[in-house]
DNA sequence: AACTATTTATAAGA
DNA sequence: TTCTTATAAATAGTT
């Protein structure tokens, strides 16, 4: 969140968020029976001001907590959040909160690189000229495990009624193998699937 | 909108409108470069205040201007970094840093669960008890996607030498497959290779 | 103090 | 400035 640049558009936003910040504060007095002041000044140095009951009543009482300075009452608001005292400790609480955050975004972005690294993932979607001999030995790796576990699994009992529909694509691609797949493999069993796989 | 009765409920409410009015009055200080001075008091008659630059110099303005004196606070307009006015910037400074990370970390966060959601990434090495239909069905469009990407790229320049590493593993398995894989699919044929595959 | 359904505020454009 | 509307933020009620 930054200073809105353009003049024109920084005054319309002024207005706009000036009646917002009185009407929530007319809201705060009624729904609570706070007692509020604010004293607004533009970008042009105009003052605007809400108060209630009044302006000067809430300043006053403000300022004559004891017969001291401004300056001086300001400094003994003891848990007043302008203070000081009370800014400092948010300020460092904050800061904390920032290292947090940064250190929970580095720790992402290392899970993040990591996952990519395995390779693995979505590599059937990615172009096959950007698979290297390494990623191709372990697709060759997972598609070995793979097989294993269908293969042990595709008798048991949950699957005796859905087995043959993932399995049956396997077929019909077959029959449908362009003829190329055969030249390709550089074997001549014409019985060997082993390009007719996928 | 009336006087919220319940004392409890009304210092909880007064509590989160509080806040929401001085982030109001900061971002209106950051947006448009306004200068806002906020007094509040609790139903409990409890002061809290909000100053950008600080309370003082606002107040400071605003009473010089009404002609009503008491404006002997001008030595807080010094730069020192521990006034009120240094620490106002700053913590206003990091709550958007802060708010910045959280929402990098919030992105993160959910393209992390976007990605965990297409569901088949890793699908091979959780327990095929865990797949139902739906995601079977899915493991066999994903295979068949795979299967044609390979088949169409088999033959570019960069594969040459390594194609038949990759698809040779197959062949391996079909001699080594156990027998029930063709009781399991249901089929006749002894060269239908659909179960074999994998 | 966290969550979320709902209300409210606001930016942008007319 | 006011009106409109899509989006973003605040917050009331609840746990």
């Amino acid at each position: 969140m930054v200073k809105i640049k353009k003049e024109s558009h920084r005054q319309v936003t002024f207005s706009k968020r000036r009646a917002g910040l009185f009407k929530k504060a007319s809201e705060l007095c009624t729904l609570c029976g706070a007692e509020v002041g604010i004293i607004v000044f533009s970008p042009a140095k105009k003052p605007f001001s809400f108060g209630h009951p009044s302006v000067e009543s809430v300043l006053d009482r403000y300022l004559s907590r004891n017969n001291l300075s401004l300056a001086q009452s300001q400094q003994l608001q003891g848990n007043n959040p302008g203070s000081s005292c009370e800014l400092n400790i948010r300020l460092t609480q904050t800061l904390s909160e920032l290292e947090e955050e940064k250190k929970k975004g580095q720790a992402m972005e290392e899970m993040r690189k990591a996952n990519e690294s395995r390779s693995l993932i979505n590599w059937w979607e990615r172009p096959v000229e950007e698979m290297n001999l390494t990623q191709l030995q372990e697709m060759k790796s997972a598609l070995e495990e793979l097989r294993k576990t269908v293969v042990s699994e595709a008798n048991t009992a949950p699957f005796t009624d859905v087995k043959e529909d993932v399995f049956g694509f396997l077929d019909n691609k077959v029959t449908t193998a362009p003829s190329y797949m055969n030249m390709s493999s550089g074997l001549s069993n014409p019985y060997n699937y082993g390009n007719g796989c996928f």
